[in-house]
DNA sequence: GCGCAGACGTA
DNA sequence: CGTACGTCTGCGCG
């Protein structure tokens, strides 16, 4: 089906310039690009959603029309085109130059006519058409196969308005709506309407005499003022009429035939895009264009052997040879509490063949080739998640080595605010092939065995619950195998392979060996502690029944408990919410501070140690058989390169209150599970202050790099800074707020929310915040350059060059534009911090390694490690950890790294 | 059984 | 109207 695009230029362009901060869009020349930016984002989305054949786009020549020569105050009352807009509309037809894109435009007549008499032909040759404007005229030319995508509320909504959808929002059908108009006037076009004569009024006479030509025609039977204004305003009507008709029949240097869409000049788009500095934009054309290209996607096909018994060896002696990139997939059990599940099966594929062994057939010729080639670090190989493939492989004793790359990772690194990473995901994204068995007609499995060019002998021995297993392994290994191809040009930045090569999947082994480790647990103390937690919980229960005298109330409802304080009670309305307002524990303090109430000190009460029993007994579920806990690291799930730790979070212990850190005293010291030797203690080792000092060093600013060489308290330091006293003369208030706004400052804190936080004044914030900026000018000029800069390359990176992209920081949502901003801020300063705590893990496993030391690692807090210290290490471990950790990158300020040691968690803390 | 919203723990 | 996470509970959906 032929499907003709048509675009309004100047309508579109002028709502993408007032719909786009101008400020933001500019080049290095000056040149203001915000209308083009918009006009091209259109655009790029509509080639995408509605796939036309046939495109083009129709401007207006001047001002100058028949309709201005019948009616001189037409389009009258218009502002003066703003200095910014010219040029660039001359900016967009070379965007359309470059695109092959037709654009058309005639003197006398408006785009709106253009497009009008394109529609007509179109129509007449049978093409479906789809019309992209921001101008109601257009509603007349909506039909059943003319679609009109309006724009709405900036350039990335438009209603797709078909005749009923018109019909629904203006009353009328499409071919009716200019007598509408006609009436009510258009305030756009400076077309004045009838007095008292609105939408509705219009559509009701429409409904009962047809058209406009019949009421006129019967106006004198027209009722009420309105029906007098329209009589006394018959000409006026009648002329707006003639105006808003659009001509049909525009004599046209092109036909529909000439708009057939051609191939793009890839070199022309680059020259034009890099004039106009748009990069997140011209990898979204990329996208779009390409994948318009690519064929409907396709399973994926792979030739490859089921491998028998003993035969192994000769297939990896034919494919797998030293520096020949082998894809493996691993199958296996269900994992268990204490780690991975048992490998069962392996899927392998090469750049041609591709081969599935059973381990349960293999013999143990097999089993020797294949342990020497998993172990041969000669041998590359390249896995998806390989953390859980190879953990699967230890468990059967398999180590593997010679990892050169993992699918899961290198996209994390190319787009690391993905929600998934799953194969089947990246094999579309990249592949654009789905990762879909195809499973062939319902006679059997042998249309999908033929597919895969099984070896017929080999067909016949294998067992079905196996050839099923195979051909999914081997499918799986072929996509991981094209993928680390695809994504290896992906992240062809020297900073991006170095971040892969030697930071992420060294870390790999790093991460199992810490899960696999676990940490010890106090489970008699743990079940002790859940039972007082559970008491407390429930006499805070009774309490606050007992306040209110009703002992039904759900205190964990937050539905319930509204219904309680702002009902029952009929205390003060709390801040809004989605659904309600808000009961969480600020504003219970604030009711409580405001009212005494006896029922909010019991709810506070209840909330605190429900969380602490809850958290507890997730604890004591998570003990395995072992008496530790292993939790999973997530190395692909934030967006800005931390680590994330889940079943259980051991992320999230509780440390600030006096009884949340009671949860600490339960992880403890113990012994290894292979050799039985227990170990000595728990050491803890955290940056002091990461975040600010990368703060300092990225920003370059003199005042803050000498707090940090001094030595002195960072926020004692600002603060005499701030306020201008001596460093001893600093209060604690003082210091307190100015610690407050340092951090916040890493976080794209605004005076408002620092005002709230420090229960201030608006005004003594920002005064806060202008002080601060005085004193350290350097911080707050790094703060604006980095947004800038990520507005003008289209991400963000950390001083290893972990890029995070951030399109939204040219929406036009404001919203989600100041959330990307903030964002963009963040990024580098909490992505470095991860760099660095990533780099000193690898640091300090080889150091132990190297050293010949016992102890090992247990636990990574985004900026502090826990290990534990085998006997008489403790003083070498501690020595080694501030270098390795200290060392771990350069700086301009010392990363100081501060050290304790206990026979807990909460005794090693410091 | 599943997904969402609200609440809250950490850095 | 301050970033980044994970988990639990209640509740409405089917």
């Amino acid at each position: 089906m032929s499907r003709l695009l048509l675009l309004d230029g100047h309508s579109l362009a002028y709502r993408a310039f007032y719909a786009l901060p101008v400020e933001n869009f500019s080049t290095t020349t000056g040149q203001s690009t915000n209308a083009v930016y918009g006009f091209t984002s259109m655009l790029i989305n509509v080639l995408r959603d509605e796939a036309p054949t046939h495109v083009a786009v129709a401007f207006d020549r001047s001002r100058q029309t028949f309709r201005t020569q019948e009616y001189a105050e037409y389009k009258a009352g218009r502002a003066s085109t703003p200095g910014e807009f010219v040029g660039q509309v001359d900016l967009i037809k070379q965007v359309l130059d470059a695109l092959r894109i037709t654009h058309v435009e005639v003197d006398g007549y408006e785009a709106d006519d253009i497009i009008a008499t394109l529609t007509a032909q179109a129509r007449a040759e049978g093409l479906e058409v789809v019309i992209l404007s921001g101008d109601r005229d257009a509603f007349q030319l909506v039909d059943e196969r003319t679609l009109l995508l309006y724009p709405v509320r900036g350039v990335s909504e438009t209603w797709r308005l078909t005749p009923e959808k018109i019909e629904e929002k203006y009353l009328v059908r499409p071919e009716r709506y200019s007598d509408l108009a006609a009436m009510v006037g258009e305030s756009s076009d400076n077309l004045p309407g009838v007095p008292g004569v609105g939408p509705k009024t219009a559509a009701k006479w429409l409904a009962q005499f047809g058209d406009l030509t019949g009421i006129v025609g019967a106006a004198d039977q027209l009722k009420g003022k309105a029906g007098q204004a329209l009589r006394d305003h018959l000409d006026q009507v009648l002329r707006n009429r003639r105006l808003n008709q659009l001509v049909g029949d525009v004599p046209l240097p092109v036909g529909v035939a000439d708009l057939q869409a051609r191939g793009w000049d890839r070199e022309e788009v680059h020259r034009v895009f890099d004039g106009l500095e748009f990069r997140v934009l011209r990898e979204r054309l990329f996208a779009t264009l390409e994948s318009a290209e690519t064929e409907a996607e396709e399973g994926i096909e792979v030739a490859g052997s089921l491998l028998g018994p003993g035969e192994l060896a000769s297939w990896l002696g034919e494919h797998a040879g030293p520096g020949e990139r082998l894809a493996l997939v691993v199958q296996a059990s269900p994992r268990t509490a204490a780690g991975a599940g048992e490998a069962t099966g392996l899927g392998l594929a090469g750049a041609e063949h591709a081969a599935y062994l059973s381990l349960d057939r293999a013999d143990v010729d097999d089993e020797r080739a294949l342990r020497d080639w998993l172990a041969d670090p000669a041998c590359p190989k390249v896995l998806h998640d390989a953390k859980g493939q190879t953990a699967s492989l230890e468990t059967v004793g398999l180590p593997v080595e010679g990892v050169v790359s993992d699918t899961a990772l290198a996209a994390y690194l190319v787009r690391p605010d993905q929600r998934s990473y799953d194969l089947a995901d990246l094999a579309l994204r990249y592949l654009h092939r789905e990762l879909r068995l195809d499973e062939g007609t319902d006679d059997g499995g042998d249309d999908g065995q033929l597919a895969l060019g099984w070896d017929d002998g080999e067909q016949e021995q294998a067992d079905e619950v196996d050839a099923a297993a195979g051909r999914a392994a081997m499918v799986h290994a072929r996509a991981v195998h094209d993928l680390s191809v695809t994504l290896d040009e992906e992240l062809s930045d020297e900073p991006e392979q170095h971040l892969l090569r030697d930071v992420e999947l060294p870390l790999v082994g790093v991460l199992r060996r810490m899960e696999q480790a676990g940490i010890a647990v106090d489970l008699p103390m743990l079940e002790a502690l859940e039972g007082e937690f559970a008491a407390a919980m429930a006499q805070a229960q009774q309490d606050a029944w007992d306040a209110l005298g009703d002992d039904t109330v759900n205190l964990g409802s937050p539905k319930q408990l509204q219904v309680v304080l702002f009902e029952t009670l009929g205390l003060p309305k709390t801040r809004r919410t989605k659904t309600g307002y808000t009961t969480d524990a600020d504003a219970l303090a604030g009711l409580y501070a405001q009212t005494e109430h006896p029922f909010l000190e019991a709810l506070l009460r209840h909330r605190d140690k429900a969380r602490l029993r809850v958290t507890a007994e997730g604890l004591v579920k998570s003990v395995a058989d072992d008496g530790r806990i292993h939790t999973t690291y997530q190395q692909t799930i934030a967006a800005t390169g931390r680590l994330s730790s889940t079943e259980p979070n051991l992320q999230n212990i509780p440390i600030r209150t006096e009884e949340g850190r009671r949860i600490r005293e339960i992880f403890v010291v113990g012994r290894d599970a292979s050799t039985g030797t227990g170990y000595e203690s728990l050491m803890s080792a955290d940056y002091s202050q990461i975040e600010m000092r990368i703060m300092a060093h990225l920003s370059g600013d003199e005042g803050l790099i000498e707090a940090f060489r001094t030595g002195e308290d960072l926020h004692r330091f600002v603060g005499s800074r701030v306020f201008g006293v001596q460093p001893e003369e600093v209060t604690l208030e003082m210091r307190s707020k100015v610690k407050a706004m340092s951090y916040g400052l890493a976080y794209g804190l605004s005076a408002f929310g620092l005002s709230k936080q420090l229960t201030i004044s608006t005004g003594e914030a920002k005064q806060l915040m202008e002080e601060y900026f005085e004193r350290f000018g350097g911080v707050r000029d790094y703060l604006r350059d980095v947004v800038a800069e990520a507005r003008r390359s289209g991400f963000t990176e950390t001083i290893l060059g972990r890029r995070r992209h951030l399109p939204d920081l040219l929406s036009d949502n404001r919203q989600r534009r100041e959330m990307a901003e903030r964002m963009a801020l963040n990024a580098p300063i909490q992505g470095s911090a991860a760099d660095i705590i990533k780099v000193a893990m690898l640091r300090t496993e080889r150091a132990l390694r190297e050293q010949g030391l016992a102890s090992r690692m247990l636990l990574q807090v985004h900026d502090e490690l826990v290990l534990e210290i085998a006997p008489g290490e403790r003083e070498q471990v501690e020595t080694l950890l501030r270098a390795e950790m200290g060392g771990a990158a350069d700086l301009s300020v010392p990363l100081d790294v501060s050290v304790g040691v206990g026979r807990s968690w909460h005794e090693a803390a410091h």
